[in-house]
DNA sequence: GGTGACCATGTCACCGGTTACCTAAGGGGT
DNA sequence: ACCCCTTAGGTAACCGGTGACATGGTCACC
């Protein structure tokens, strides 16, 4: 019957249940308008053979495949794989996969890569993580070869149907108003990389919060950190060499909030006695080390899995998809990093 | 001159350099017996209008793709980043790509989804990232379909050239002979899921080295977890209420020591002077955490990038890829999660 | 009874590459 | 001068699906 060797094709199929091979392809792609009996018969004998649609084959025909792309440089490997969590959730059960391109901002041939990635494979659509959704010129390509995009950030970044985003410098005022009524003053910012727009804006949240309490901050208590563990170290170990010391932290995210953390221990400080310390992002760190820390959380795999939806909204049909919200709030986690100042 | 829309195909690349399209293929793919002259020609057309090979009709006519895909059922997200990290070390520069498919284990259909996943995407070969790297019906699946692959694990699971492993058992010898050393007697052990190779093989080299110091431990030293935090937090809780207390811990990986370490900490006890912590992996968080804590370098980015060169063997030709080492040794890392115990 | 609408299905070219095989030209050996 | 071999390149079929359009049968309606 089928020709001895090689997976069955939509040929075999065709011959086996005498049919055509559009036939096939129409129960393939459940065509609505097919007689129920032809249906069964043709699905009888795929079961029977085993066979399986060439995705290769189909990719060419239809000009696209069934393939979505995560594009990042992102630091931090909770967060990525919590984004990853996020998109394979939106994609369970359908036939698309999720591929995944880490790029080097840095590189002068990034946008030339990427851009070369996506018309090679010819995705049905790529995520953008920050930092590097940020780039606007990465969505311009995108926009370019014709390839659907959704970016991720803190703020606004774009259209709705291309964007999810947070309200991380609302967020960040509360979690500063909150130190502030606890009575500290002398507060810490361990601030992101320059040129970021979530780090922009949580800098914006604290002093915003800071001006409206009549605070008036040296600039030495404005550390600057790119989100790694390394550099909020070195940047916690500045803030906690100034004198009069801060009695509380911000830190623009759970890593540099942990190495804040790792800094004051290391001096043999309490916290929160001695240091209160906030974070943001709440990865599992947060929660894991001791004391447990507050931070805010960071809705991030509801953004990748509306993203995704986002994404493969003309798929699904418009109906659910479009009605994906664009704006997750993020909330501040009350845990056990926070405390009053030590009266002096 | 172009058939106004769409991207350049090889048709057009062909017309304009006036030869025919097997030449161009023959371009596009080295073939050494080409005219310079020719090649030349065709090179500058290709570069003149931007052409793009079409992976898709490639991966049609090839039978296969550029594509490599990672398996995993792993709880930890800074292993899969590092593996993830390790594998697209080895692609780089490649045209290949990292197709990611993180799968349930416990499902009742997961054989039938791997093989439906694989003979879905023709990959040109998977990585399988432990534990589900030690299900041998799953390599068998591979095998069964021709697709290539690579286990990583921690012990011996596969010829190899279809495996990269690490010397567990060894390594926590080594380690719990050190505590032994420091004058540690009651040494509880948080124990990996059962039926895990890798949690057989750190309990195993565990027990010889209790068993080779001539140390009887009761059983209800041994706690079970299953490599997540909360499992940890369980176990290290029930090991701490025991009476008397265990003077160290060896987890049997490092989100399980970070919750070692943060239940002690709950109880007000000291590490490492009330207690010893030893983890596995050397994972971010195990330097991250205070104390920075002595744990085993399990060489994940390494093995990685190895497992990877190894899948794309046939691909670079035999001579460096298959050279790649099948045993990565493990190392213990001595940081400051431990001490002698203290003398009561 | 003829006609058009509609339904279920078939035909065939095409997506953009590759393989197998063929041709034509040039070169050397005898 | 003849033959064979090598080199450079062309031809046509094929990989396994899909789209546009054609076909033949049924039914409702005038």
């Amino acid at each position: 019957m089928m020709k001895s060797m090689g997976k069955p094709t939509i040929n075999d199929v065709a011959r086996l249940a005498g049919v055509s091979k559009k036939t096939v392809s129409r129960v393939i792609n459940r065509s609505p308008l097919l007689n129920g009996e032809t249906r069964a018969k043709v699905e009888k004998v795929i079961a029977d053979i085993g066979y399986v649609p060439n995705v290769q084959a189909r990719a060419l025909a239809l000009r696209r495949n069934f393939l979505v792309g995560l594009i990042h440089d992102n630091p931090n490997a909770q967060m990525v794989m919590n984004v990853q969590a996020g998109i394979l959730e939106a994609i369970r059960d359908t036939e698309f996969e999720l591929i995944v391109r880490p790029i080097d901002r840095g590189s002068s041939t990034m946008l030339a890569d990427v851009k070369n990635f996506l018309e090679r494979q010819r995705l049905y659509g790529v995520l953008i993580l920050p930092p590097v959704s940020e780039n606007d010129m990465l969505a311009e390509v995108c926009r370019e070869i014709g390839c659907r995009y959704v970016r991720m950030g803190s703020t606004t970044l774009d259209t709705p149907e291309h964007m999810v985003a947070s309200n991380d410098s609302e967020v960040v005022r509360e979690a500063i108003n909150h130190l502030i009524s606890l009575g500290h003053t002398r507060i810490g910012l361990i601030a992101g990389p320059h040129g970021f727009r979530s780090a922009r804006e949580r800098r914006k949240g604290f002093e915003e919060a800071v001006a409206a309490a009549g605070i008036k901050l040296p600039r030495s208590l404005i550390a600057d950190g790119n989100y790694t563990f390394e550099t909020g170290l070195a940047a916690a170990d500045r803030l906690l060499d100034l004198s009069p010391r801060p009695t509380a932290i911000f830190a623009s995210n759970d890593e540099m909030a942990a190495a804040s953390l790792h800094a004051a221990r290391r001096r043999g400080m309490n916290v929160p006695d001695d240091l209160s310390i906030i974070g943001f992002d709440d990865t599992a760190i947060a929660s894991h080390i001791w004391p447990p820390m507050t931070t805010v959380h960071w809705p991030i795999i509801s953004m990748a899995r509306s993203a995704a939806l986002k994404l493969l909204a003309d798929f699904f049909g418009d109906d659910l998809a479009s009605e994906e919200p664009s704006m997750f709030p993020s909330t501040l986690i009350h845990r056990a990093s926070v405390a009053p100042p030590r009266r002096d």
